[in-house]
DNA sequence: TAACTGTACTAAGACGCTTAATACAGTTGA
DNA sequence: TCAACTGTATTAAGCGTCTTAGTACAGTTA
């Protein structure tokens, strides 16, 4: 469900705040589903609860999920989540299409490369 | 010229790598103009001039640059870096298209992204 | 020759990430 | 009721990376 990529930079808890956004915004995991508990995804994952923790308090703080304690840890409703995550993936979107324009990128060009992965 | 964002939590010599990546890449730097000195450019920062080094390090070790003890810090040739940059700014655009499109928002709409910052 | 250039090296401090070990309170099902 | 789960909180320590500081050497240039 989650993977974790040691070669990358950043920090372990982000890519596992990364990976519950993805889940939760895409729907595979829906509104008010229980995510992994903290301890059992420590196991899963070979790594300290604590992280797991952090990972989940910024999750919770950022409104993609909701924690209950003595009960666990759910996705919040897909409406704000997803609100919050496309937003903030159209940003990076448009900085790129302007950062490749000016390495003189077309915009023809661009909408190939979206063909290229979005059916 | 380079602008340093102390809020980033990317360490200062890779904001100086990509700063002269993209100045070098968009032509603000031609081909074989001189960037700042080591000294120079850490004084202007306000800097220890050891992060500069390393930036100018991996830029050359990246193809972006090539530096000439005595002399100074060059912009390679754009053809090699253009090609590069181009290359990576790629791979992470049609990611994210990719990720858009999960969250359900269709070429057309990120065709209206990329025409909001492309004439 | 003086002042610049890139490069190299060691040492130290600061900071963030991660782990470890507990502990507490709420929930759940046998 | 009780055992086993849940999230949450806290303190301490280790570790790696980033950054600074100081110094040094060799090549270039006017």
């Amino acid at each position: 469900m989650i993977s974790l990529n040691y070669r990358d930079s950043r920090p372990i808890y982000e890519q596992i705040k990364e990976g519950f956004k993805k889940l939760i915004a895409t729907g595979a995991i829906g509104p008010d589903e229980k995510l992994p508990s903290v301890r059992a995804l420590a196991t899963q994952l070979s790594i300290n609860p604590n992280t797991i923790q952090r990972a989940y308090a910024e999750l919770d703080s950022e409104g993609y999920t909701y924690s209950i304690p003595g009960k666990g840890s759910f996705a919040a409703s897909r409406a704000e989540a997803d609100q919050a995550h496309m937003a903030e993936l159209s940003v990076q979107f448009r900085t790129l299409a302007a950062e490749l324009a000016a390495l003189g990128m077309t915009r023809a060009e661009m909408e190939t490369l979206i063909k290229e992965v979005v059916t």
